[in-house]
DNA sequence: TCGACCCTATAACCTAGGTTATCTCTTGCC
DNA sequence: GGCAAGAGATAACCTAGGTTATAGGGTCGA
């Protein structure tokens, strides 16, 4: 249960942000709970729980999506490691998106009502809090734009090479070919497609060269070429910066 | 330029989710810039520019954009009286949006390096900040909803409805019937539809009485109907409450 | 080891909404 | 007070992507 800063899944996260002083470093270390195991497809939290803690996803996939009434879905973000997952409702009584496991996972839970203490102790967490979700918030806003104005093909290829980005920036290790679990019809809820869509799609980039289809899995194999399909520019994914 | 609270935009708009002690409304009113007029059509900041205060819309209405390479663009949030401009990107170095005054506006400034001030010195401001980021993602995250997953008919009447909701948040004198300076065009941009496509969907929403179109605004008339139409269901308007 | 279920591929067909083009009516501006 | 530019209505036409259906391979639990 006790951990040093060295593996902690939220230190690490916090300091590819900012540094943190010795003191920030233990609180952040004692409010956080150890890793607990998530099998594949089950569900953290759905829309209308109490929230009561956010997490950090020290291994594995998972995404937070919203079922309309209709029967359909709108997949929100995925979560690759090294994410905190709801942060974003923090402040709301109950969460408004559910969450599911999208491969096995481990998760490290961080009760939110910790979070007073942080902002009343520690200037350079609080600051660093803000600066995730200004992040958070960046991609979302790319996310619009993605929707709202990008063809099928552009839609997926920039969705795409954005999470290359977000993977390498905290798995520094991955080679030039990316493995994601991602099956067609959550890459379809995520883009407002059909999943028959994708799958044409995917034909295409297919014989383009441009990735490797497997079973609810996929590879990226030329990620120049789909940034340039999707006309991808990253500076929204910049890490903000603090002023000080 | 000095003004008490009871007519600061910024004291307004935080006692919306928090009451203030006496200390950290001085805070705030000593931060807060006069109110400048922007003249409809004025562009606050563009993208890329560098980014050092964010503002409080006391008069008027501006929306945030992109523009994008092949000439659309992707209108990315309204605002209304009482809202928080720029909150958003606040800890990026450049603005990653761009802003233009809807119609003529009032704004007051509220340079970002007080923030650190901030944050250090009342606990009660520091939350509420959050509690404002937060809800302003959940209404991020019901666009992505909006975009991905409704037909033409319920975005437009989703997106009035939820405006309607904001406004009488600030606005509790407005009566039954709003009236909006909204062109088509704007309305195109935000929900990734044409504006052709706009004004004929309008033009059923005249005939079933719903609203009217003007030069470059409109007024809902029926916005039960508005809502009915959308499967509108304001959870996610609802404030961000703090745990103490 | 069987069967149920999920994931994917692919084809045939269809429609919501995009595009282009005119025309009119305002509005603002010199 | 005249003109250019923006805002809207409407019609004709078109296409990106949705829908439905079928079928094959994988995976997993009993």
């Amino acid at each position: 249960m006790s951990n040093d800063s060295d593996d902690s899944c939220i230190v690490k996260h916090f300091e590819s942000y900012a540094e943190l002083d010795e003191n920030s470093q233990q609180l952040l270390l004692s409010l956080e709970e150890g890793p607990e195991k998530w099998p594949k497809n089950t569900i953290l939290w759905q829309q209308g729980d109490q929230s009561d803690s956010f997490y950090t996803l020290s291994k594995g996939w998972a995404c937070s999506f919203r079922d309309l009434e209709d029967g359909t879905r709108q997949v929100l973000d995925v979560y690759v490691p090294g994410d905190i997952v709801g942060l974003r409702e923090f402040s709301f009584r109950k969460r408004i998106t559910s969450v599911v496991m999208l491969s096995d996972a481990e998760l490290c839970a961080f009760p939110r009502h910790h979070l007073d203490h942080i902002f009343s102790s520690s200037l350079v967490l609080c600051s660093v809090m803000f600066m995730i979700t200004s992040r958070d918030q960046a991609i979302l806003l790319e996310r619009l734009v993605n929707l709202g104005r990008r063809s099928a093909r552009e839609k997926l290829a920039h969705f795409l090479v954005e999470l290359s980005y977000r993977l390498l920036r905290t798995n520094a290790f991955v080679e030039n070919h990316l493995s994601l679990p991602l099956s067609q019809s959550v890459l379809a809820d995520a883009l407002g497609l059909s999943a028959v869509h994708v799958s044409r799609t995917f034909q295409e980039f297919r014989q383009e060269g441009l990735l490797n289809t497997g079973n609810a899995h996929l590879e990226l194999l030329d990620i120049n070429g789909l940034q340039s399909v999707a006309g991808f520019d990253e500076f929204y994914l910049e890490s903000p910066i603090s002023e000080s």
